[in-house]
DNA sequence: CTTTCTATATAGCAACATGATATATCATGT
DNA sequence: ACATGATATATCATGTTGCTATATAGAAAG
């Protein structure tokens, strides 16, 4: 374990133990099934495959069944590998630091008006309740495929928090919306039309 | 414009376009106001200040009231920083790669069971029915403290966002407490006090 | 009275992380 | 024959964090 014990590394090795796989898998695998809340990229994948190669949490084998195509390298998980998953997923998870460039521009919104904001937020509520029907999808899917996998139940309570976390979005937006319109409704009665009114300190 | 058009970037500008500040008062500003959806380190924010220095859209003043303490650098927004932190402000927010440290635990949970995971899940609740509460302390605060003024009402969406995102999170662990609790049950159903059972393919 | 602690203020660095680009092969379609 | 897209790995510039170092002033502790 030469470098820091971030998540990543965790990542990758909790993929790699469901099923032993290629960097190439990894990132696939990461996009389709815990893309809702979690993202790695190729400039981290393949230097923490060589890294946990080299600190024996995983081992390297050839090619498997390579049908011409390029050294494609499969890396499993050895059992120091499985021990040192298990140690970490007991830990306390750390909180992440929140970033929300939404949030961040409707802050300071009021230099572009109620109108622009909403905008953005009406963009925003789209996005997430096209994000609902798909975790509707994936999970019919999921319970289908997977109805006996041992696994499944953790797997659907991701799920549920991303379907919680979208429907909260969605109500807020709604609400958001409301009070932005309101805030135009004010702004036309206060006279400009294009209503940059100086009050006080700005 | 040297380097890329980062969210930090504009974040800095928007603090400064608030109040003429030094590097270490917008680090404060953004921890107290808008640390809920947006956090920036030092290690950016000086590259920062400098670069857009150099690039015209703030300028540089010594210290103000320096009663003896080193060198305070006080930055203020010019007309064309004004500007391009409008620009920016009316382009579509980029969708942020998610991270949840929790969800990612949660996902590979079978290894380490369902009531190390519910210890997690215990956990993030308190925390987050704390924010609820500060929330609720802020928003008094802040309509008391600028009643009148006119970025109120987008300071508060922002705040009323923190609100629907606690509450749904509060929400899903409660189910998914309450989904734990039945696993623990069925495990010690299905025999083995430490209840590691192997099926199929794991 | 001196040490220690905290707040103010800036700077640098190693590790972490992304997104873009480069390279190469094969399957498929046109 | 040629284009396209999926497979597969690697590298790099840029962005970002968290830690550490440096320095001073004022407050608290001994």
């Amino acid at each position: 374990m030469k470098s820091g014990e971030s998540a990543s590394k965790f990542a990758v090795l909790g993929v790699l133990s469901l099923k032993p796989s290629s960097g190439y898998d990894v990132k696939q695998f990461v996009e389709g099934s815990i893309g809702h809340f979690w993202s790695e990229s190729y400039g981290r994948i393949y230097p923490l495959l060589k890294e946990m190669t080299a600190d024996g949490l995983i081992t390297r084998r050839q090619g498997e069944k390579n049908s011409g195509r390029p050294e494609r390298q499969v890396y499993s998980v050895t059992p120091r590998g499985e021990a040192a998953l298990r140690h970490w997923l007991e830990q306390q998870p750390r909180n992440e630091s929140p970033r929300s460039e939404l949030l961040l521009k409707l802050f300071f919104s009021k230099r572009i008006g109620p109108q622009a904001s909403a905008k953005h937020v009406r963009e925003k509520k789209q996005l997430e309740e096209n994000k609902l029907a798909i975790y509707a999808q994936i999970e019919t899917g999921l319970r289908r495929q997977y109805a006996t996998h041992p696994e499944l139940p953790y797997w659907l309570l991701t799920l549920s928090f991303g379907r919680h976390m979208c429907q909260g979005l969605v109500d807020w937006c709604d609400e958001a919306l409301q009070t932005l319109s309101q805030l135009t409704k004010k702004e036309k009665a206060t006279g400009k039309g294009k209503a940059i009114k100086k009050r006080g300190k700005v």
